[in-house]
DNA sequence: GCCAAAATAGCACGGTCGTTCTATTTCCTG
DNA sequence: CAGGAAATAGAACGACCGTGCTATTTTGGC
């Protein structure tokens, strides 16, 4: 497995049609400038959201004009879902990869949680689009909403998988509920996001840390059975 | 105490200058249209968000002019605010007054997150101000985010003290840290709404039933004392 | 029922937005 | 180095935004 998802890029990142076997020739200077605008683009709608990434702020940004920026994407749409596929790849890079270096079992979902946690510390003071895109595009249908919700999914399927490997490897006790583990996890990652970048509370980072430990005496297999 | 804080209307709350003083007389016309217009506001603020909330579209929906419906806030940033108000009013009469019924200590506590996940539930379908405002105003200083901030906070702290009473009635047992409790509460209600609004997964409202479950099993009084 | 005051409407302004169309410039191959 | 293609700029569009100003309508105390 290469990727959250072996299917995932089919899925949610369509490669321009016929762009793998016109690879060699378009490494022209389109694609470089494109490449900085979404670099800039991504920086912007971390911090002001999705909504917020507007193209004249953008085309300033980028010290470019406004029709220049869009020629690039077409609409501002195609602008967005290409923001959600930088990150999502820089999520894989941050997150995932280096994750699937430990051994299965719990240390590889210690592992994806420790690095999870890592890059939402950094996104205190940047903002994340996993969470804002998701308040932002909740009750908007649309290609946008289900670039989003595609990454998303991925992931959290991802960090499933790992959970229900742990299992199976003996590292949780039997009666433990793989897909409610993963969602307390994710509950973790939002009360660190919601309380130290909205309500500046201090000292948030270590109750998520401890929070996960709260999680692993109850989840793992050395934890004494409690009634359910 | 009659409200979630006793200064907590001082605080974000002021109530228009002298308006007590003329409350028998001012309970005309203009009153009880601007209710109404908080009242829709408030509907179109839930489901598109507060910075989704446009004058135009809110005066289209009352059967008003854009202007009828300025006047009574003189500003878009106060309808804002009389929006967060009306929410932190509804809020604490579904969710806080009914639990203070509730005996001190852990029915208490059970009582205020039960309470919260029904209003929570009604709000995978309408949205939540206190969630997706959180992500629209978590960068962006000014008289909308201190009120939001202040009605949040102030709702968490009331959590955080029944906390610390069932703590103080021995419902809990010694080594119970009260702040992570309600952070570990506060991340499962987070990922309630995220999954179930965002990602529409089902069984969301189960889990989060469960992992409050969790939380109890590791923090009452009759838990056995695991290494921390 | 009069009449000041309050409430509401109508209109216009300057601004930003995404998008389109047409030039102009830059690139890169043959 | 010529020339077609690709990339970028410029100007304009209609739409919506919050807000200010001035009428007009409505309200409620006398």
């Amino acid at each position: 497995m290469t990727s959250l998802s072996s299917n995932f890029h089919a899925a949610v990142m369509p490669a321009p049609p016929s762009a793998r076997a016109q690879q060699v020739r378009v490494l022209h200077k389109g694609q470089q400038t494109k490449q900085a605008i979404i670099d800039c683009a991504l920086g912007l709608a971390t911090q002001y959201g999705l909504e917020g990434l507007s193209i004249g702020v953008l085309a300033e940004a980028t010290h470019m004009s406004k029709s220049g920026v869009f020629a690039h994407f077409g609409s501002r749409e195609e602008l967005q879902i290409s923001v959600i596929r930088e990150y999502f790849g820089r999520f894989e890079q941050e997150v995932f990869f280096p994750a699937m270096q430990a051994p299965k079992g719990l240390p590889r979902v210690q592992a994806l949680f420790a690095n999870w946690m890592k890059l939402v510390a950094v996104e205190i003071d940047s903002g994340c689009i996993f969470i804002s895109g998701a308040v932002e595009f909740d009750d908007r249908p649309g290609p946008v909403r289900d670039a989003l919700a595609n990454s998303v999914q991925t992931w959290l399927a991802a960090l499933y998988r790992a959970v229900v490997m742990a299992k199976h490897c003996g590292h949780l006790h039997d009666d433990a509920d793989e897909q409610q583990m993963a969602f307390e996890i994710h509950g973790l990652i939002l009360a660190l996001h919601y309380e130290a970048r909205f309500l500046k509370t201090p000292g948030s980072i270590d109750r998520a840390h401890q929070g996960f430990h709260n999680i692993l005496l109850r989840y793992g297999a050395f934890a004494s059975q409690q009634h359910s």
